[in-house]
RNA sequence: GCCCGGAUGGCGGAACGGUAGACGCGGAGGACUCAAAAUCCUUUGUCCGAAAGGGCGUGCGGGUUCGAAUCCCGCUCCGGGCACCA
């Protein structure tokens, strides 16, 4: 065949005339309505994966689209350009993380082009780009001078392998480093942190109002952590000076009260531990610092190594009576107030020590008839507690939290698992943080005008667990700003959750050297009304995303009223492989170029889109490749049937409702676009080129036929944009573009269908099909389900007791049986 | 341990409480061809049956309903998140 469909030369040709002909910019003065749609700016670690082909997929579906649909549509892309590997590679090879990682932006920047998948590149953004260290700095800047940036001494995660500090979030429950798997060690640093738990109730109630995926949401809930509760002051027996305070979710249980534990780094504990019991104590506390994350988080192991008596003993404020004061691993200096009192008989760890070292168990919550179990955590009421008694779990807590605020001893207080994000990083490959120590004015802010703080290219690299920035004089030595005296750069560079926290702001407004963007242009495009990617991003980069825009917002940076950044989620399924997720790390990777040489990037992208659920995961299998081909086998037959290379079939019978079907698809493909429902999308046009096809196979042409494969293009020019758009250009003319076309409205009125089938049951059982009019009544659909032979075997003479009709489609007779 | 998902042919997957298995992959048979590829046609859950037709079927056990893959209760297995958070 000499006109067959060759997909390298139309995707060549089309992704030319897309880019050199800025189809998809969209200037911020656009009068459309406008439309954001983002995919997750990628890590570049070379030529695309799989993975990112089917994110881009999602949201190049999504740009063409909506713009047929009649919005203007940002759909930017950049690359999240600072992070370890690059710097990994220089101490291993030498080269310097800068060409390294722009050689690999190129191989990435190339491999999404071939995609087909369109950008307006005019707003391209580069972490590591000075014009936006610029601007990173300058917000850092901004959150210092209010007091959302700051500095501490603190016990910090640290990972061997990576040789920096990293955030909570990037330790795994198992106590290692999420990217290098090594475990990580506790050292204290002198370290930034952002106030992230300043926005901890914002963080938590906005989520409410977000069209986000349930999960992401309960996720982000789990890990702020809310608890709420009461704290109070234990006084010590005999010495009445010193208390001890102390965190609960449960003041009502209070009288239940048999013990009460400090954390092992408690400040109190040197204070509390008596003569007799201090060598004991001291070896606890020598022990328990040298036990790693893992080896203290572990429950497995016997309890009574777990803890040790101090000597001392506390006041119980409720009734007065004086229980013995413990060390335990189990409680934690972080959390709270590094002091519990302790409630065995309605807490199961309390009531695991208690058993463990002979402590007495009172319980203040009548258990269920027959409980069995041991600590009882749940509602019922109260006993034990003299004027407590009786009441609900609610009405307890409130009344004594009451008690404790009358009397001074305590107040109702909120916990929150979140901690604040630290943000410093000892690495060369990162955004410097802008400011210098001076002997005299300490720690002084790098001068605006001054930025970006860039680092020097003549550093050596090195593992040495500190930035090399540290070791290179020209940048270490500096003038205090203030006092022009001698002082000395901050060597550490910011995580690269930093940078990706406020990207989606920056395209609204890539090329402003005024301000990181103006807030009216973000006010335009804000927030993102369609962002897309991988599920591993649910706590770290969304929840830091979240807080910067909040905290931006309050600054006036960001637009005042711009409280979330993603008013609409959707995080696409994993690509697995034998298994594991698809990733470089793991070698398990599917190059897509090789199927752009052959079937084409449409193919490819069908193949995305079909293959299932986009929100679900995917494996790779040995037969994952007989889909591509099927795929590649759908668009070659819609070439022929769109350029009239249908060979008619003898004996094949014209379809009669064309218009109706045309209608119906149109109908069907809106419903599954908008619910995500990629792969029924696919499926159906599928269905209507089979229809369309054996249509013409009969002999059948004209004016309805062009139509028909009119609407079909259309339809699939979001998924297959290249063949569409040449389709389209051969069947129209040359200047023809599908994707300036207007998409196409279904009519109601003629997406009806005439003729219908009616199922009857007899007892819900099938028994016949009849083909009915579409606007059949209910008396003739039960004189045609009479009238079935079928029918009439099946009810072997009796007579229904009944008759459920619902038209067109069902009748169901039912018989006693 | 707690909280979310999920389980449907040989495979990926469809199915507002109303025809289970759309669409595709794979398989079988056929047409075209010297032959192959490509293309086109037919067929394909399973069991009984020559056929007509019928039985059985959505992880397991119950329930609600005229009717359940779908809703409810109790399990099993798989995946994910959180996990000494007081």
């Amino acid at each position: 065949m000499d006109d067959g469909y060759d997909p390298r030369a139309i995707e060549r040709k089309w992704q030319a005339r897309w880019r050199d002909e800025g189809t998809y910019e969209v200037d911020n003065d656009d009068p459309r309505p406008p439309f954001y749609c983002l995919c997750m700016y990628p890590y570049p670690s070379g030529a695309a994966h799989q993975g990112h082909v089917r994110n881009y997929t999602f949201g190049d579906l999504i740009v063409r689209h909506k713009t047929m649909a009649g919005h203007a549509v940002l759909s930017p892309m950049g690359f999240d350009s600072f992070g370890l590997p690059a710097e990994n590679a220089a101490i291993k090879t030498g080269v310097h993380p800068r060409p390294f990682t722009d050689d690999r932006i190129a191989q990435l920047k190339a491999s999404i082009e071939r995609l087909g998948a369109v950008y307006d590149w005019r707003r391209e953004v580069r972490s590591h780009d000075p014009s936006y260290m610029r601007w990173t700095q300058w917000i850092f800047l901004r959150l210092l001078e209010v007091g959302l940036a700051y500095r501490r001494r603190a016990p910090v995660n640290w990972c061997p392998g990576c040789q920096t500090v990293l955030a909570n979030e990037q330790v795994l429950a198992d106590g290692t480093c999420e990217r290098s798997g090594d475990v990580v060690t506790k050292r204290d640093l002198e370290q930034w942190f952002f106030r992230i738990t300043a926005y901890a109730d914002q963080l938590l109630d906005d989520l409410d109002g977000l069209d986000w995926p349930e999960r992401v949401k309960t996720m982000q809930r789990n890990w702020i952590g809310r608890s709420e509760g009461a704290e109070f002051d234990l006084a010590v027996d005999g010495r009445p000076e010193v208390t001890v305070r102390v965190f609960t979710t449960r003041p009502d249980t209070t009288f239940g009260m048999t013990y009460a534990v400090l954390a092992p780094e408690h400040p109190l504990v040197g204070e509390l531990t008596t003569a007799d019991q201090a060598e004991e104590v001291g070896a606890f506390v020598a022990r328990v610092a040298t036990e790693s994350e893992v080896e203290r988080q572990t429950t497995e192991g016997p309890v009574d190594k777990r803890g040790v008596f101090t000597g001392s003993h506390v006041v119980n404020p409720f009734n007065g009576k004086a229980v013995p004061v413990y060390l335990a691993d189990y409680v934690l200096m972080g959390y709270g107030t590094g002091a519990i009192m302790a409630v065995p008989g309605e807490d199961q760890r309390d009531w695991d020590f208690a058993a463990a070292y002979g402590l007495p168990v009172i319980r203040t919550v009548a258990p269920p008839e027959g409980w069995k179990g041991e600590a009882y955590t749940g509602d019922g009421p109260a006993i034990n507690s003299e004027w407590l008694d009786g009441l609900a779990k609610d009405e307890a807590v409130a009344k004594a939290i009451d008690w404790l605020e009358e009397r001074g001893i305590g107040r109702r207080t909120v916990n929150y698992r979140l901690r604040d994000w630290l943000l410093s990083r000892q690495r060369f490959w990162g955004c410097p943080i802008p400011v210098v120590y001076c002997p005299d004015h300490g720690v002084v802010a790098v001068p605006d005008d001054q930025l970006p703080v860039l680092a020097p290219d003549d550093v050596e690299f090195r593992p040495t667990g500190e930035s090399p920035l540290k070791s290179h004089e020209g940048f270490l030595t500096t003038t205090c700003p203030t006092c022009g005296g001698p002082a000395t750069r901050e060597t550490d560079t910011m995580d690269t959750f930093v940078d990706s926290s406020w990207y989606f702001l920056r395209f609204t407004d890539a090329a402003n050297d005024q301000a990181p963007f103006d807030p009216a242009v973000a006010a335009h495009w804000l927030p993102v009304d369609q962002y897309i990617g991988g599920i591993e991003h649910a706590i770290l980069h969304l929840m830091y995303a979240r807080f910067f825009t909040k905290a931006l917002a309050d600054l006036g940076v960001a637009p005042k009223d711009l409280r979330e950044p993603f008013a609409r989620l959707f995080t696409q399924g994993m690509i697995r492989m034998g298994g594991s997720k698809m990733s470089k790390s793991k070698g398990n990777l599917v190059d897509p170029s090789g199927y752009f040489d052959t079937v084409g990037a449409d193919a490819l992208r069908l193949f995305h889109l079909f293959v299932g659920p986009p929100a679900d995961d995917f494996d790779w299998t040995d037969q994952t490749d007989e889909i591509v081909n099927g795929c590649a086998r759908y668009l070659a037959r819609v070439w022929r049937l769109a350029t009239g290379q249908v060979t008619p079939v003898e004996g094949t019978q014209p379809v009669d409702d064309l218009v109706h079907a045309t209608h119906r698809l149109i109908a069907r493909v809106d419903d599954d676009y908008e619910r995500w429902s990629y792969n029924t999308a696919v499926a159906a046009c599928m269905e209507f080129t089979n229809l369309v096809y054996r249509h013409v196979q009969s002999g059948a042409s004209g004016l309805e036929v062009d139509a028909a494969v009119d609407s079909l293009l259309l339809l699939l020019a979001p998924m297959t944009p290249h063949i569409t758009a040449e389709l389209w250009e051969r069947r129209k003319g040359d200047g023809a573009l599908v994707h300036a076309e207007a998409w196409p409205e279904a009519d109601p009125a003629l997406a009806v269908v005439a003729r219908e089938t009616m199922i009857v049951q007899v007892n819900g059982k099938v028994r016949d099909r009849i083909d009915v009019a579409a606007d059949v009544g209910e008396a003739e659909m039960q004189r045609l389900a009479l009238a079935s032979p079928r029918v009439e075997a099946a009810l072997e003479g009796r007579t229904p007791a009944r008759v459920v009709t619902r038209p067109p489609n069902l009748v169901n007779l039912v018989v006693t049986r």
